[in-house]
DNA sequence: TCTGGGGTCCTAGGACCC
DNA sequence: TCTGGGGTCCTAGGACCC
C-alpha cells in the first residue's frame, strides 16, 4: 500500500528559535534578517557556527566552521548564544501542535519529525492540504517558519523538504524523482558526505541520477552495505517505518572541549568525574543500566583515541562507571596535550531485565544510596546544584553543560 | 581566537570456540 | 612435516546525521 509521509523540517531552527524568543522578550531587531549566526563561545574554544540567518548564508557561510572563518567571510556579522532549553520548548510546541494530525509521529532531531499520515486524512482533504494547513499554523502560532516534504516514504519526504528554501511545500513523488531529484549533485543526497564524495567522483557518479543509473552490484563492489543503500536511496527505495514509539537510548555520552590543551593526568581526571556524574545521572533517569564503558580523547592535533571495556555486570553506578572510566583514561593517555575528553555508555539495559551477575556483590549499597540522594538533589533544586565533581573545584574556567529537559 | 556535542551504525582484526 | 573455516564476541576507529 502507497504511504503518506510528511517530512517537517524547522528553517534554521536554532536562529529561528532565538529570533522569535527575542522578539518576545521585546527586542527589536530580527536576526533572521541581519546577517546573524548562533555560535558557541569562543572563549571556552566552541567557536563554530551553529545555525545562519539567510544573509549570512549569502555570504559562503556554513554550519560547523569556525565563527573565526565566518566574520572574514562577513565583518559585520553578529554572533549570538545559543540556548538549548529555549529550543526544546519551542521543539516541544511543534511536535504537540503535529499531535493533531497524527500520533505516528517520529522525532527525527531537535528540529525535525517525520509524520505518517496514511489513514490519517480527514474526509475531503488530501496530504497537501495538510501540509499547507501545519505550515500556515506553525508559522500563525509560533512565530517560525517550517519546511515540508511530502512523499510515500521517509527518504523521498526528506529529500523533498530540503529543496527550496524557507516556508516551502514540496512533494517528491516516484514519478518526480528523475525530474527533481536526480540533477542535484550527489553530495546532496542524504547519507552521502564528504569523506565519499571523492570515491563517488571517481567512479564517474557526479549526480543522484548518475548514481541511480550505475548497476547496484558496483556500488555494493565499492561501498559494501553502504553501498546498497545509498543506490536505493538514489533510486527513491526506502522501506523504513515512521518509527513513532518514544526508543531508549543505545548510549549516552558527554563530552567537553577544555578551554585549554590539559596535560596532567589529576586535572583529566577530574573533568573526567563531572562528565561520569552527568553520564550516570541521565543513565538512573532513563533507568537503563550500562555494559560498555566508553572514554574518548582529542589530542591538540585533533587526532582522536578511544578505548571501551565491557564490565563485569550492567550499572548504573557513578563509583563503578567512573572507576572504569579512570582505567581506560589512564590506558590512552600518554602525556600528550587533551583538547577535548568524552565518556559514553554503550548497550544499555533495561534495569528490571537484566541479569543478576554472579560477580556483582552487595555491598555497593551504600554507593546506591549516594547516586539516588545526589540525584533527588538534582531533581529538586538543579542539576547544578550539587556534583561530587563540584564544578567549583574543577577548572574555574571549564563552563560544564547545563541539562537541557527533553519533556 | 581554527576546527561543538550528541547520537547511530558499520567495518575490520583478533580471540576464542567448535 | 604448512598453513581449515565458520560463528560470535570484543575492541578501535570512522562515516554519517542534525
Amino acid at each position: 500500500m502507497k504511504r503518506e509521509i510528511l517530512h517537517v523540517d524547522v528553517n534554521n531552527a536554532f536562529l529561528s528559535w532565538s529570533a522569535v524568543e527575542r522578539l518576545k522578550q521585546g527586542e527589536t531587531v530580527d536576526i533572521r534578517r541581519i546577517p546573524a549566526i548562533i555560535g558557541g563561545d569562543e572563549e571556552q574554544r566552541k567557536g563554530v557556527v551553529l545555525a545562519k540567518s539567510n544573509i549570512a548564508k549569502q555570504f559562503g557561510i556554513v554550519t560547523g566552521e569556525p565563527i573565526f572563518f565566518a566574520r572574514k567571510k562577513c565583518p559585520k556579522l553578529q554572533v549570538f548564544q545559543g540556548d538549548f532549553k529555549v529550543y526544546y520548548k519551542y521543539s516541544n510546541a511543534l511536535y504537540h501542535l503535529l499531535l493533531e494530525y497524527t500520533d505516528k509521529i517520529e522525532r527525527f532531531s531537535i528540529d525535525e519529525c517525520f509524520l505518517d499520515m496514511t489513514g490519517y486524512l480527514p474526509k475531503g482533504k488530501n496530504i497537501m492540504d495538510i501540509a499547507l494547513e501545519i505550515n500556515k499554523r506553525v508559522k500563525e502560532e509560533f512565530g517560525f517558519t517550517v519546511n515540508i516534504g511530502i512523499s510515500e516514504n521517509k527518504l523521498l519526504a526528506k529529500m523533498a523538504s530540503d529543496f527550496e528554501k524557507p516556508d516551502k511545500i514540496h512533494t517528491l513523488w516516484k514519478e518526480e524523482i528523475p525530474s527533481k531529484m536526480w540533477k542535484l549533485p550527489v553530495s546532496e543526497l542524504f547519507m552521502v558526505g564528504k569523506r565519499s564524495l571523492p570515491k563517488l567522483q571517481k567512479m564517474g557518479i557526479k549526480t543522484i541520477g548518475d548514481l541511480a543509473q550505475k548497476e547496484e552490484k558496483e556500488l555494493i563492489h565499492a561501498f559494501g552495505k553502504y553501498g546498497k543503500m545509498i543506490w536505493e536511496y538514489s533510486n527513491g527505495i526506502d522501506n523504513s517505518e515512521v518509527n513513532y514509539e518514544e526508543e531508549k537510548p543505545k548510549g549516552i555520552g558527554n563530552s567537553i572541549t577544555l578551554p585549554y590543551d590539559y596535560t596532567s593526568i589529576e586535572k583529566l581526571e577530574e573533568v573526567l568525574l563531572a562528565l561520569v556524574e552527568q553520564v550516570t545521572y541521565r543513565l538512573r533517569k532513563e533507568e537503563l543500566l550500562a555494559n560498555v564503558v566508553n572514554v574518548q580523547i582529542k589530542t591538540n592535533e585533533f587526532k582522536t583515541f578511544s578505548h571501551q571495556r565491557k564490565l563485569d555486570f550492567p550499572t548504573d553506578s557513578t563509583k563503578l562507571v567512573q572507576d572504569m572510566a579512570k582505567k581506560l583514561l589512564s590506558e590512552i593517555y600518554k602525556g600528550i596535550p587533551v583538547r577535548l575528553l568524552g565518556v559514553r555508555v554503550d548497550q544499555l539495559v533495561e534495569k528490571e531485565q537484566r541479569q543478576i551477575s554472579l560477580f556483582e556483590n552487595t555491598d555497593n549499597e551504600k554507593q546506591k544510596k549516594i547516586d539516588s540522594t545526589l540525584d533527588k538533589i538534582k531533581e529538586k533544586y538543579g542539576y547544578e546544584s550539587i556534583t561530587r565533581a563540584g564544578k567549583m573545584q574543577i577548572d574555574k574556567n571549564i563552563k560544564l553543560k547545563e541539562l537541557g529537559k527533553k519533556e
